[in-house]
DNA sequence: ATTGCAATTGCAAATATTTGCGTTATCATT
DNA sequence: AATGATAACGCAAATATTTGCAATTGCAAT
């Protein structure tokens, strides 16, 4: 592992955008510091970050991945799939699955983020009551 | 939702190759029965047997995404980061966590297979010791 | 059997992501 | 400071995935 500029910048980036980015995005911002920076490369140093377990990637059911930096505790998503309604989980409960998990199997587990993609309590029962015609 | 196709002959390949096939696989297996099917059919329809909770779609780290047919009990997969090595999880561990968020949010979850990225016992040795020059 | 609505499909284009390869840059060692 | 190994990068091409829109089709109601 070696010092990379743009992994710099990223994590510089995502310290400050308490939010979920996708590559785009991200690769704008950057721009910003580094006209010339390609979009691989990007996507390279996502990959690196994500590995290190320093930023979370997530598929949220937007066309594309989105990132965060991992800082302030985990946490992970519950995602509606019928109205898109996103909850956040803390990781406590999560953590201790993942806790039996590592002493069964001798991983370290590095994933730091869930989605979990499910059906809200609002269209739970949209969808149990008869339609309206 | 209506009784479609191309989802039938997916669920049919799914049913009897129990195994982690990419949209391309299910294309070319598809194409055998349906030649002039397109492949955003594909992609829609394997969206909704997972949506359906009838199939798994998983991002093993193989550049695409992999689906499966969810049947004989759910199961959960631990990646490892460095060697590739891909042990399976019963769903029973994952199952208490998956019962107390849903009761806690009033979710009914429909994410099925969990893949977790880490380390394994092996990989972890050799990023500890010394390097061999 | 016909009709009408909405789900499914094909097609093409737009996006998103990965990969091979030659070049450049970083860092430890000398 | 010079050197060598290899990580990081740019570039272009290959893949993978999503999306808008018009045409088709399944299914319920008539």
């Amino acid at each position: 592992m070696r010092n990379s500029s743009v992994d710099k910048i990223i994590i510089e980036l995502l310290s400050k955008e308490h939010a979920h980015l996708n590559s785009q995005q991200i690769y704008n911002e950057i721009r910003k510091q580094l006209p010339a920076v390609n979009q691989s490369t990007v996507y390279r140093s996502l990959d690196r970050l994500v590995k290190q377990g320093l930023v979370s990637v997530s598929d949220m059911g937007t066309g594309s991945s989105v990132y965060e930096k991992v800082q302030d505790g985990y946490h992970h998503h519950l995602v509606c799939q019928k109205c898109g309604e996103i909850l956040t989980i803390e990781h406590q409960e999560v953590e201790k699955l993942f806790n039996v998990i590592e002493m069964k199997n001798r991983y370290k587990i590095i994933t730091n983020h869930l989605v979990l993609f499910g059906i809200c309590e609002h269209c739970q029962k949209i969808a149990s009551s008869p339609s309206v015609k």
